[in-house]
DNA sequence: TTTGTTACTTACATGCAAGTAAGTAACTTT
DNA sequence: AAAGTTACTTACTTGCATGTAAGTAACAAA
């Protein structure tokens, strides 16, 4: 997977793992440069510091987004947030218990500033985005929820990080048990 | 509001503040022994390593958790669970973006082991006694929710702490935007 | 009163993670 | 072919977090 990248996109995305596995602090330049064979100072030259890669990774894990948003972008509202879903139940299959914005806003009350930054407007860009798919799946009739979309996102923001890190200590089907309790709080018409 | 206490227990206060504002990694002795005026080794006297303080942590929080299901032990079921959402809403309130279970639970993929149990002991303490809350306030006519109380417990689980984190990077009045969403997930039955 | 215990401090060892400076081999451009 | 650029390595500095060992002052118990 990692074979056909540039050595510089490697280290992105096995920080990014790294990351979402053991949160900003606990990931150290070494375990990515031994799983390379490559020396620390080699990371240092394509990200002089640690804020530097955290912020690469943020943005990495922001396109990435930004393509799944693109490759839905003909689906029905309920297939498109699904697709969110998808993403996170993913995560939790690769026992990823955080996702990038989580793993990086909760790591120090100062953050460098640069990352704090980055992870507002990746969170924003996501809650943005199911505002946009609530509205127009209760306009077209695909939902039939009685809360505010804006109310609906502000719990899926919640609760779609949160399912991650407590699935961590939880049995096997304790996410999909939660994600059903997501989905169901659209009120999918029945077929 | 700590002056009263003995260093042992001055400590154990400060660590949990620090873990839920820094996470456990970022949390370090020196934190604490600035605070206190004290040596980092005198930290080491009543807690030989990190880990053991973790611990000592957990089961402080798990204590009050404890306590304060006992002191509403004899109000409705609404009640009750409106009593943990203060519990968070409170730590929201005093910057603590973490809760120390989300905390530990999220440190490393293998954590000390003392600590996972600890963890994972006390996220089924309150597993437990949110399904039995909600069993109770259905039988009782409080609520009217129709999904099992296990599943309805289980989104909580995962929204109570996601809520908190990503409250961290939204504005003021997002926490109890979520909270409401929960409680309404109760549906309560109007006066 | 001597012995022990508690609650620390001083001083030190260890290790490791971040970061830097200088060098080198390969490739690219002029 | 010379000069520059890229992609690293080697070797080092720095700083700090955990942890340990030994000492001390105060108080408590026998």
């Amino acid at each position: 997977m990692l074979r056909s990248l540039t050595t510089r996109d490697k280290i992105i995305e096995l920080g990014r793992d790294f990351v979402q596995k053991l949160g900003y602090h606990a990931f150290k330049y070494q375990l990515i440069s031994k799983e390379l064979n490559i020396k620390n100072a080699a990371i240092h030259h394509y990200f002089p510091a640690k804020e530097d890669l955290g912020v690469a990774i943020i943005e990495k894990d922001l396109a990435d987004f930004q393509w799944m948003v693109r490759s839905v972008g003909e689906k029905s509202a309920f297939e498109r947030v699904n697709a969110l879903i998808d993403v996170y139940r993913t995560y939790q299959q690769e026992s990823k218990n955080l996702c990038v914005i989580g793993a990086c806003i909760s790591a120090y009350v100062e953050m460098p500033e640069k990352m704090t930054i980055a992870s507002k407007n990746y969170q924003d860009t996501i809650y943005n985005w199911l505002v946009a798919n609530f509205k127009q799946g209760l306009d077209n009739g695909e939902f039939h929820f009685t809360d505010t979309p804006e109310d609906l996102a502000a719990l899926w923001l919640a609760t779609l990080p949160g399912a991650l890190q407590a699935s961590k200590a939880r049995g096997k089907g304790y996410f999909d048990q939660v994600m059903s309790q997501l989905s169901g709080s659209l009120q999918v018409a029945a077929q």
